[in-house]
DNA sequence: TATGAATGAGCCTTCATTCAT
DNA sequence: AATGAATGAAGGCTCATTCAT
C-alpha cells in the first residue's frame, strides 16, 4: 500500500496551489483592492499566515498567479496552434468564449492589466507574458487564414492584440451574464472574424 | 467693473469642479481603490474634510464623476454625428484616437466597468450611460458608413461595442505611451475601420 | 395696528429660546455626546452656524440649558411650596410624577449630572442650581409632613435628595414608557411616600 | 517547576482581561461618547488595533462589559442571599454602600443605562441582566425583612428596584467623593432602610 | 508549516469651529 | 444675525505584516 501521507515538498506545493487557486477566485469576486489576505486564505480554508509560510509578500501572490494563468494558457495555445488545419477554426473560437468571454479570465486580466500600469515591476512581468501569448495568438491566427486560403488582412500581431482587446473588452461591457446565457461577446467576434475572412 | 469676487455659489461650484478634476487625475493614477479622499483632496489643494462639504460619500464623487464624464462625451459624439458627411470619417478617427487611446479615458473607463460589476448601484448607472453612449455612436457609424457607400457590416449597436473594446482593450495592452507618440490602438483601429469600408 | 416686525432684540431672543429648546430635545434624544451641533439647529429649523452667533461655543449652549431648566423647575417648586396645606399632596406628586417620571427630565438631568462629573465648569454650576432645587424639595416635604401632623422622618434635604435620585433612578430602570401608560416610578414613589406617612 | 510562559489561549485571556478592565476605567472617567478605541487600548498598554483581535466591535466591548460586571454583581449577590439571617444586614449595608456608593459603579451603570435608552441590541442585554439582578435583590431583601420579623412593606422587586435608584442617584447628586470619605448617599440609604423595618 | 494575536499605518466619515459672504 | 464652505482633529475600523507559539 502506498502511504497516505504527503511528503512536506509536497503538502506545501498543495498549500501553494490551493492558495493561488483561492486567490485568482477572490481577485475575480472582489478586485485588486479588495482581495485581502484574510480573504484569500480563507477562501483556501486557511488561516492568515498561511500567505506568508509560501510567499514573500501578497504582491508576489498575484505575480504568481499571473505566471500560472499566462503559463495555463500558452499551455492551451500552444495545443492549437498544433492542431490540423481544419480543426482550428472551431479551437479558436472555443478558446475565444471559453477562455476569454464566457469566464472570469476577462475580469481577472484586466484587473492585472491596471495594477501593471501602476507597478513597474509587475508591468515587466505583465508585458512580457502578454506579448508571448500574442506572438502564440498571432501564429494560429496565421495558421487559421491560410486554412481560410484568405490573406491575412492585417500584422498578425496586431490582429491577435485586436482578438484579445475585443474579448476582454467586450465582456466587461455587460453585467455578469448568468452561466447559461451565450454571451454576446462571443457572438460578436465570431461576426468579425467571419467578416474577416468572407471577402 | 466687474467684481473679481466669485459669488459663494460660484466658488463652491468651482472647488466642485477642482474636486472632480482630482479625482478623475488620482482615478487614473492610482485605480479605484488607490484613490483615497486624502489623496484627491490633496492633488486639488483642499483639505480632507472639503469633499464632505461637496458630496455625499466618496462612493458619490465617483458616481458624479462618471456623470460628467459621459455627458462630455455624449455632446463630443453628438456634435459628430451633425457633421456633413465629408468631415465625419476624420473627426471618427480623432475621437477614436484623442478620446480612448491618447488620453487616461480607458484607465478610468475601465476602472469604472470593474466597479460597476460588483457595486449594482454603480452598475445600474453606470450601464445606462454606456447604453447612451454606445447608441449615438452607433449613429455615428451609420452614417460613416452611408457617407462611404458601404452597407454597415453588422449591427451598428454591435460595431459600436466593438469599436469602444477595442478602443480600451488595446490601450490598455502597453505600457502608458509617451504623450507625443501615436498611439498604436488609434493605427489599429484605423486599419481596422478600414478594412471594413473597403470590399 | 402694533407692528408685526420684532426688534432685532426680540428677534434673537427667540432665536435663543427656539435653539435652546431644541437642544434639549436632541439632547434627551440623542444623549450628550450625540447632540451634535448640526442636530440642534437643524431641530431648531436654522443652520448650523446660528448656534455661532448665540453662544460662546457647544459647551455654553448647554450650560445655559441647563439655567434655564433649572429656573424652570425652581418657579414651579415655588409655587409648590405656598400653596396652601390641603393641596400640597396632590401638587407634589404631580411635580414628582410628571416632573421626574412621565417626561424626558430624568434623562436630562442624569446626562447633566454625568456631564458634570467630568467637567469642572460645568459640575460648579450644576452642583450651585441642584442645590437649591433640594432646599426648595425640602421645604416642600416639610410642610408636607407638617400637614399630615407626621414628624418629618429624616433630614428633610437628605428626604429630598431621596425624593429626586428614586425620581431619577426608577425612570432609567424601564424602557422608555409609552406616552399614555402610567410610569411605575410614579407609583413606586407615590407608596414610598404613604408608607412614611403611615405610621 | 511550572513553566512561566503563558499559553497563547491564556495569554488572549489575560489580554482581553486587561482591555475590559480598561474599558472600565475608561468607560468611568470619560462616559460612552469619550470612551474611545484609542483611550482604552492605550490605558491597557496596547496598540489600537488589539481590541480588534479580541471584539467584535466598540459595541461589542461595551456589552461583555456590561457581562462580566452582572455577573460580578449577581454572584456577590448570591453569597449574600446564603448567608445567615443574623449577618443579612451587615452584608446588605456593606453590598449597597460598597458596590453602589462608594466605587465608580454608578457612574458605570448609568452610562450603560443611557446608552440602552438609545441603542435597542444594547437595550435587549441590558434589561435582561438588570432583571436578574432585581429579583437576587429582592430576594435578599425578603430575607432581610424575615430575619427583622418585619413583614415587606411593598411588593419586594419594587423596593429592589428602589434601593438600586437611591443607591445610584443618590451617589451621582455629589460630585465623586474622596476615597476616604463615608459617601452620605451610604448613610441616607442606611436611614431609609431602618426607618423601613422600625414600625 | 501553519496559526492568529498584536501592530500601526491608513481609510472613510463626523464634527466643533472659523470666517467670508 | 445667519449662512454654510472649509478646516483639521479625532473616531471606528481594515488590513498587510510580524513573530511567538
Amino acid at each position: 500500500m502506498r502511504p497516505v501521507r504527503l511528503t512536506r515538498a509536497q503538502q506545501q506545493a498543495l498549500t501553494r496551489e490551493r492558495l493561488l487557486a483561492a486567490a485568482e477566485r477572490v481577485l475575480a469576486g472582489h478586485g485588486y483592492g479588495g482581495a485581502s489576505i484574510d480573504l484569500i486564505t480563507a477562501e483556501a480554508g486557511y488561516s492568515k499566515g498561511a500567505i506568508y509560510s509560501n510567499f514573500e509578500s501578497k504582491e508576489a501572490v498575484f505575480l504568481e498567479l499571473l505566471r500560472v494563468y499566462m503559463e495555463r494558457d500558452m499551455a492551451e495555445l500552444g495545443r492549437i496552434v498544433s492542431l490540423p488545419p481544419h480543426q482550428l477554426s472551431a479551437a479558436l473560437s472555443a478558446w475565444l468564449e471559453t477562455m476569454h468571454c464566457d469566464s472570469d479570465c476577462p475580469l481577472l486580466v484586466t484587473e492585472l492589466q491596471l495594477h501593471a500600469r501602476r507597478n513597474p515591476v509587475f508591468a515587466k512581468r505583465y508585458y512580457a507574458l502578454q506579448d508571448q501569448q500574442t506572438r502564440a495568438l498571432a501564429q494560429i491566427l496565421e495558421r487559421f487564414f491560410e486554412a481560410q486560403s484568405v490573406p491575412v488582412p492585417m500584422d498578425p500581431r496586431d490582429l491577435a492584440g485586436c482578438m484579445t482587446a475585443l474579448a476582454h473588452g467586450l465582456s466587461l461591457q455587460h453585467p455578469q451574464a448568468k452561466p447559461g446565457a451565450r454571451s454576446s461577446a462571443g457572438r460578436v467576434i465570431g461576426a468579425l472574424l467571419k467578416l474577416l475572412t468572407q471577402r
